[in-house]
DNA sequence: AACATGAGTTCGATTTTCGAACGGAGGTGG
DNA sequence: CCACCTCCGTTCGAAAATCGAACTCATGTT
């Protein structure tokens, strides 16, 4: 398998993986959900290659990951937004986040705090079962092909 | 910013993807958590170079997300397990899955179907808050710094 | 006119990544 | 004892990604 055939296995892992699946992507997608737009912003944050930054960019845009748009004229400047698909990425990177948190976090805990706006409290995410509602751990789950 | 700096910046998005975001890496710990323990067979169900594999295979064993067990002497043979941390990035790959399955299923539906042995029922991750245990969107979620 | 801003593109040099072939330690069959 | 097989890697040269710095382009500002 080469990187680019990646998208087309039969697997939900390799076709996410093909389209965001990179150091740089991830990082922009994590700018994104903390409401970064602008290519400039992009590139002080990051620190890398403009190059880097348009080809990334690029490929979220034709994923519809992100869309650009437009927020002025004369001189035209666009900026990158998050699709409804792309905001479908925030359990992605909210496991990404806590993940961090409890192993690479030092003596003054985790970077960043998230607050849950419905009920006013910090929070980390917890993934639950859709059907029974309790916390999900990896040895509660049996995986099986489709139609068996 | 180089690719090397990357763990080293105090945000869990760059240290988590600095261990784990690489694709292959990804595809690893996908197989990893469907039971693939021996190097031949990551490299026969992935079908990439042997050296990538092996590269792979350290650097996760370094992070502390693999465990390197002899299952066998004479020869010596080992198996690579996940840890505890390598467990806990769970819902990472739940999260991935499930984004590919909604976004990148064909009409046939997601390849794989997952099942939660304590309610017998098949289900999708759910991310949810942990103080009122409602499920999360981006929009819920307020960011802030650490100590503010 | 000179300078600043935002959003890229281009370029050659450096790093990574890749596939294919090889190595080696030990079994198995004849 | 010799050939072959299995499992687990390593080595190496070619191909690709990444890098910083400079350049472009359209406009607005002093």
């Amino acid at each position: 398998m080469k990187w680019n055939e990646l998208g087309s296995e039969p697997c939900s892992v390799a076709r996410s993986v093909a389209a965001i699946g990179d150091r740089w992507t991830l990082m922009i997608l994590r700018d994104c959900f903390l409401g970064v737009r602008r290519f400039d912003d992009f590139q002080a944050r990051l620190g890398i290659s403009r190059s880097i930054i348009a080809d990334r960019l690029k490929r979220l845009v034709d994923e519809g990951v992100l869309r650009r748009d437009a927020y002025q004229d004369r001189p035209v400047r666009h900026e990158y937004r998050l699709t409804d698909k792309g905001l479908a990425l925030h359990p992605v990177i909210m496991a990404i986040v806590h993940w961090g948190d409890v192993h690479y976090a030092d003596e003054t805990g985790p970077p960043l705090l998230h607050r849950h706006k419905a009920c006013g409290c910090d929070f980390v995410p917890v993934m639950t079962c859709s059907a029974c509602n309790d916390p999900l751990t990896a040895r509660d789950v049996e995986v099986r092909p489709a139609g068996a």
